[in-house]
DNA sequence: TTTCTCAAAAAAATCGATATTTATTGACAT
DNA sequence: ATGTCAATAAATATCGATTTTTTTGAGAAA
């Protein structure tokens, strides 16, 4: 039909999987709940065969978890899952930022002081959550590895979900968090791997310690 | 109409999921071909739906690579991936055998030294190959960390699809590999990390050299 | 009560057909 | 020869209906 409203037509699928994808990470679609294809069939309007496939889709992300004959769920979420996520971006950033550091071009670093200057600037909520991601992901892709940077990327998210469950989307302390990118990416341009990396790790394990602690158990 | 020929009814997709996944991982489907659905839905003698749909499962292994609005093709291969896939493992096997050891259950060095016996024991190449991935993953699994073993599960996978695609999924040197099989279990069971990790290592990094040779630059 | 069985209801899986999109082809103008 | 563009062909994506499987719950048996 191809409505042509300025932008590109999209499949189904793709703005099925993008729509539960994001109700998933807020909780929208809490942890654990049955995901009836019908209920999301009406609730997405659209077939069936889209919401199936990007069902499928989304189990890649770890977000929707598949039991065969007996239909989909959201993923499980539990402390111990939540501590699991810190504990692998820890070691995977690690190796990421490390690798990138050591290959950094200067065109690579102009991105990264570029990205942070958007998220500093970045006031509204939603747009500071995709500047954040933005950084953070820049401070790993100078590392020529793919699957590492998929491997983030998805721990990334796991993490989100995990602030929206604790905080309810509410703005955490963003003061100190601001510091600490400083922080990282200082270090960073002056290519002090063991800084940059302990700073990330630092800013990484110090949220994660916050947050834990509103987890309470779930 | 459950025909019941004393096993269990699985579905049309995860059937399809299995086969497909064999045949990328044995390269009867080759690296970077495009998967047209049509095609494989006669192969496989099934509908559409179900080959759709484990394709987009096949996603999450990162076996099939999935553009919108223009179907599948099997993931790319490349001297460069299979390094980041034996770079990646080295990192997160250590991590896990690691962890698996300090948790050391005697209940667990039981189905570790029974995993090794079945692997021995097995002559019939298809046996072997899964005795010996269910050795290595019995070694992490006492990890407690159910993402990082999925991720090495993963990486297994992967890489033994480089093997195919090196060696036409001929029955490369097992004498050696045996010797080295012995050493990273003796060292796990008396609990020296180091040395269990080493050997283990060792065990990934020469099999990847060799195939790194064989595999010239595809 | 508890447990079991079986039929009805609900949900998942699958199929076959259609609509939509992308890729290909070849005539025509440059 | 070469590039453009519309017509055609091919493939993907989607829908609506049907089949199969799982779940539920009422009544029978222990």
């Amino acid at each position: 039909m191809m409505d042509d409203t300025g932008g590109r037509e999209i499949s189904a699928t793709r703005t099925a999987y993008l729509s539960l994808r994001q109700m998933i990470l807020t909780g929208a679609l809490p942890a654990g709940q049955k995901l009836k294809i019908e209920d999301l069939r009406k609730m997405l309007v659209t077939g069936a065969s889209p919401v199936r496939e990007a069902l499928s889709l989304l189990t890649s992300d770890m977000l929707v978890e598949r039991i065969d004959q007996r239909g989909f769920r959201a993923a499980a979420a539990s402390l111990e899952n939540f501590e699991e996520i810190l504990n692998l971006r820890c070691t995977l950033e690690d190796m990421a930022l490390r690798k990138s550091i050591m290959r950094g071009t200067s065109d690579w670093e102009e991105r990264l002081v570029l990205a942070h200057h958007r998220m500093k600037r970045a006031v509204d909520t939603p747009i500071f959550e995709d500047a954040h991601k933005a950084f953070h992901m820049t401070l790993l892709d100078n590392a020529a590895s793919p699957m590492l940077e998929r491997y983030c990327s998805q721990l990334y998210d796991l993490n989100i979900r995990y602030r929206y469950l604790a905080a309810g989307g509410e703005n955490y302390q963003r003061r100190e968090i601001a510091a600490e990118h400083e922080e990282i990416l200082d270090a960073t341009v002056r290519h002090d791997c063991d800084a940059a990396s302990a700073a990330l790790l630092s800013h990484y394990r110090l949220t994660g310690a916050y947050l834990s602690k509103r987890l309470g158990d779930l």
